[in-house]
RNA sequence: GCACUCGUAGCUCAGCUGGAUAGAGCGCUGCCCUCCGAAGGCAGAGGUCACAGGUUCGAAUCCUGUCGAGUGCGCCA
């Protein structure tokens, strides 16, 4: 349960209720109605704005709607006080045997703890990752590849019907710059001599098994011929090779998508040419001149007569071209058939993780999905900035040309998956982020990562050293859930009760706003009051959570303790990051 | 030149979609282990939320402008 969402309903109903009396108007609009725990503990458990968005339309001083408000809330059973406070707040405070409740309610739900339906099982779609298949991932793709899988866990916990997507741009030129680079393994493969790698092509050793495996399946066959005849061969060979080889990296973060479509596929099924004439259908496409980019030195610029998508009249600042002057299509072209076949798919919800470089194509591609879907569906595109690596505060050095740069596998064996996927995920998405190798590895508090881990396993080592001290006690979650957990008095312990039975509240604030560095900073704060409320029991022993000669209060704490470690592991599981019940 | 993202404590960042006295971590100062893991905790100092207007009961949050940073800008994907 979402205690927030459950009040807000409790207080439309007495808003109702109110209506009905004659004490309100009727028919008032609830939508600015906001339910949420005040910023200051002291202020109660649950502020309601209601009576100052009820004051315009209902032609009344907010205090005085409050002053009918609150006797009606006051009378829930549940609620122990409902107090006016500054313009026209009310402030609830709950019944202990709520939190209580609450506390049972973590420990029989386990894990699914915090699962919400929210999201109605509509349909949404996550693409993500969508790294040009011409080599292993690098670091430059691992944040996005987190950011889109822990966006698909935290929808899929809020209860949409989730679909992870990945997108292989297979069509351009630079999959050829990728088969003319394996041709040259392939020659090598055979016995010839290449010499260094040319200018333009992919240095990579990884091409080498894939020439070899030519070779090995093929021999001689395509030694000699000219490019036409082997270059569509060598390209699709490739491609599928380093599709596995992004597969595994994914894999080893773990990572799984649902589905992988192809641009040459779109290209190939003639879907490219369906969009642009389903677009023109909507009059939409015309041909036409664009105007020269402002400010930006027209070295090269001649006017020219393209196919234009109308897309300023969605938005955008100026009308994006769909063909090439060769006649080819544009990128543009085969992603606006990419989106059409997701909203023909039935995907009214679409989310694009892309890199902070695609930030100029938002507009158009937002411009494409509401005019192909006819305003229907919507497109959320979420940017990741760029990641800083760097190795005890210095920037880690990386060229591409020189085949020096930093693999995501390199990255994750080094440091282990749970840590690249957490720290990819304490920060905002669109904001840089900085990763420092030596830090992130670091066992103390100022690695959050380690932080989060820390608490999860002080948790379980309780839980050990009770099951040693108390043996024969049924400590599983079923049996700590009918402990007498009124016995959890002190305040820290309902303060953390509280604070655990936010996870679901942030559990729906976070996929609704497609933002899962949420869970992240959530999980942080549980655990620094987890950490708190340990070291209570080091300056007051009576407040330890295993008390000799109280099996029924160690019962009510190790409650406590299974339930922490219980959403801790939920949302972990969000993020992707395995809980741990000891650190080594 | 235009567009997008951003500007919060000395540093790195949160701020739950407009709420009450703006929060963490690092760094600094001072404390807490005859130990349920000190791999931790507690306390203190530190901010006119870039600046100026506006919207309203109420703004770090929304709008406009200025300044500053990053990214992108016809036939690359």
């Amino acid at each position: 349960m979402n205690p927030f969402a459950e009040f807000r309903q409790r207080i439309a109903a007495a808003v109702a209720e109110l209506a009905r009396e004659g004490a309100l108007p009727q028919n008032l609009d609830l939508s600015g109605l906001t339910v949420e725990p005040p910023r200051d503990a002291a202020h109660g458990d649950i502020a309601t704005n209601a009576a100052l968005v009820l004051a315009k339309q209902a032609g009344m001083k907010p205090r005085d709607i409050a002053e009918k408000l609150a006797p009606v809330l006051g009378a829930d059973a549940d609620v122990t006080s409902a107090e006016i406070a500054g313009p026209g707040f009310v402030n609830l405070r709950l019944a202990d045997g709520f939190w209580y409740a609450r506390l049972a309610e973590i420990l029989t739900a386990g894990v699914a703890y915090g699962d919400s339906t929210i999201g109605a099982a509509a349909k949404v779609n996550v693409e993500y990752v969508s790294a040009n298949p011409t080599g292993p991932m690098h670091i430059g793709h691992c944040r996005g590849a987190v950011f889109g899988d822990a966006l698909g866990n935290l929808l899929a916990k809020g209860g949409f019907d989730v679909c992870r997507e990945y997108y292989i741009n297979d069509a351009g030129a630079q999959v050829d710059v990728l088969a003319r680079s394996a041709y040259l393994r392939y020659r090598e493969a055979l016995g010839e001599d290449i010499g260094a790698i040319p200018e333009g092509l992919y240095p990579g050793d990884y091409l080498k098994p894939v020439g070899a495996k030519i070779a090995a399946r093929d021999g001689a066959h395509w030694r000699g011929k000219p490019e036409a005849a082997w270059l569509a061969t060598f390209r699709a060979f490739a491609v599928d090779a380093m599709m596995d080889l992004i597969r595994d990296d994914l894999a080893a973060l773990g990572i799984r998508q649902d589905v992988f479509t192809s641009e040459l596929a779109l290209h190939r099924d003639g879907k490219v040419q369906e969009a642009i004439d389903a677009l023109s259908a909507k009059g939409l496409i015309y041909r036409g001149v664009l105007d020269p980019p402002k400010g930006k030195k027209p070295d090269d610029w001649e006017p020219r007569e393209q196919l234009l998508f109308k897309s300023t009249q969605f938005g955008d600042d100026v009308d994006r071209p769909l063909q090439k002057s060769d006649g080819s299509w544009t990128y543009f072209a085969s992603d606006i058939a990419y989106h059409r076949d997701k909203v023909r798919r039935g995907f009214n919800n679409l989310i694009d993780v892309w890199g902070a470089d695609h930030g100029g194509h938002i507009r158009r591609m937002s411009a494409a999905v509401k005019a192909l879907s006819d305003g229907k569906a919507a497109l959320d595109v979420k940017i990741c900035q760029l990641v800083n690596l760097l190795d005890r505060g210095q920037p880690v050095k990386m060229s591409k040309r020189s085949g020096t740069f930093v693999t995501l596998r390199e990255l994750v064996d080094e440091v282990g998956k749970d840590v690249v996927r957490f720290i990819m995920l304490t920060r905002k998405n669109d904001a840089p982020l900085d990763f420092d190798y030596a830090k992130v590895v670091e066992q103390s508090k100022d690695n959050p990562v380690f932080y989060v881990q820390y608490a999860h396993a002080r948790a379980h080592s309780v839980l050990r050293n009770a099951a040693a001290e108390m043996p024969g006690e049924d400590l599983s979650a079923a049996a700590l859930a009918r402990a007498d957990l009124a016995r959890l008095g002190h305040p820290a312990e309902l303060a953390l009760v509280r604070q655990m039975a936010n996870w679901p509240r942030t559990v729906e604030s976070a996929a609704e706003s497609h933002e899962p560095h949420r869970v992240a900073f959530y999980l942080y704060d549980l655990a620094s009051s987890f950490h708190g409320l340990w070291n209570l029991g080091k300056e007051q022993a009576s407040l330890r959570f295993i008390v000799a000669g109280d099996a029924e209060l160690t019962r009510a704490r190790l409650a406590l303790n299974r339930a922490l470690a219980t959403v801790i592991a939920s949302g972990l599981a969000v993020i992707g990051v395995r809980p741990v019940e000891e650190m080594r």
